[in-house]
DNA sequence: AAACCGGGGCG
DNA sequence: CGCCCAGGTTT
């Protein structure tokens, strides 16, 4: 019995493939869970979404299974230590999101009860909680029908209808696209769906259209190189600064470390003294920025590619007499280090001075 | 609208 | 190892 029917809605087709292929995430209900009405905690939904900004799923796991251990509820995270959540967050990156993370668990737990908001506007007023974010927890915690787009969704939606914009400027037809693709029912695993069908299938490089769902509706398959979308607006060349960085180790064995300023790059975290980082610094060695008068010796450069710019760090290293001359700075013994607030320019910095400094 | 924010993974 | 990827906030 041939009857016609009607093609299947994309939303139909990537639900489907999202039966069959969705991954078990640790802040995830699977979809036969979800088909029987639970829903994930949206305090595990926000601390993953929060991670997963410009991080990858395989960097947030061990982060993730640590602070939900540390801290299993809002209100627990709210009232931590802000200094162990930066700890806690050292090497993760972008810590802006941390210090939001810790506003916004205040937030949720002294201002409104403990109790998540279970709208899109409701959560946008949140700390580090933008357009994105807000759609995809009110989605995915709370099966709103929200629009949610980052930069996976992007990819499927340029590519399935071929948009030509480039970004940024698209954001806004593309949203559109989305909204008008999302189902009433099911929107929670729709956005996840369409998310891991960017991440695993519509791919940046070496896209795997032959398994994916929605090959017979993309626009972009069989007329033009996929690669080439989403189109973008081009990028402009990273600056090179420089910098001195001085890793001081006392008679027992400790470095000498100090805390950055609150805001701007890596703010909040430890380093180790260093110069400001400038365009170039007057002549091969400058010591000036050293934190006291020592035997400072030269042990070579560590390169760090940030955002918007290459760091080229000189490290000096001495070895010191007395327990004092920390400024505002301490001591912190070689054996404790892996627990400090330390970011990866700064490790690597210690590790060029002291190659057995953590351990390997 | 543009600038400011790190780190990891891939070819 | 060069190149690419990815949201929120601030200015």
């Amino acid at each position: 019995m041939t009857q016609s029917r009607r093609p299947a809605a994309p939303a139909d087709l990537i639900l489907a493939w999202y039966d069959r292929h969705h991954r078990d995430l640790p802040w995830r209900v699977s979809p036969p869970m979800a088909a029987g009405g639970i829903r994930p905690d949206p305090y595990r939904v926000w601390l993953s979404e929060v991670m997963l900004q410009q991080t990858t799923v395989q960097a947030v796991k061990a982060y993730f299974a640590l602070f939900t251990t540390r801290w299993p509820t809002v209100t627990d995270l709210a009232k931590a230590d802000t200094e162990d959540v930066m700890k806690s967050w050292a090497g993760l990156g972008y810590y802006a999101r941390a210090r939001n993370l810790k506003k916004c668990a205040e937030v949720v737990a002294f201002g409104h009860g403990g109790v998540f908001p279970d709208t899109e506007e409701g959560l946008k007023a949140l700390p580090g909680i933008g357009d994105y974010t807000a759609a995809a927890i009110a989605a995915i915690a709370f099966d709103r029908q929200s629009a949610v787009l980052d930069g996976n969704v992007e990819r499927v939606v340029s590519r399935l209808h071929a948009i030509e914009t480039p970004l940024p400027a698209a954001k806004s037809e593309m949203r559109a696209l989305v909204a008008a693709m999302t189902p009433r029912e099911r929107p929670g695993d729709f956005a996840q769906a369409m998310m891991d069908l960017g991440a695993t299938i519509c791919t940046p490089r070496r896209p795997a259209c032959a398994l994916c769902p929605l090959n017979a509706d993309c626009r972009v398959l069989g007329r033009a190189d996929p690669e080439l979308y989403p189109r973008k607006a081009a990028k402009k060349a990273k600056p090179v600064r420089l910098g001195a960085a001085f890793v001081a180790e006392n008679a027992a064995g400790a470095i000498l470390l100090r805390k950055r300023g609150e805001s701007g790059l890596l703010g909040g975290m430890t380093e180790v003294p260093g110069s400001d980082w400038t365009a170039r610094i007057d002549g091969a060695t400058d010591l000036s920025a050293a934190p006291f008068p020592a035997d400072w010796t030269a042990c070579g450069t560590v390169t760090h590619v940030f955002t918007h710019f290459e760091l080229r760090l000189s490290v000096y290293r001495s070895m010191v007499a007395g327990n004092g001359q920390a400024g505002n700075g301490w001591w912190q013994p070689k054996e404790t280090l892996d627990g400090e607030a330390l970011p990866t320019v700064m490790k690597k910095a210690i590790r060029q001075a002291i190659p057995g400094a953590f351990g390997k």
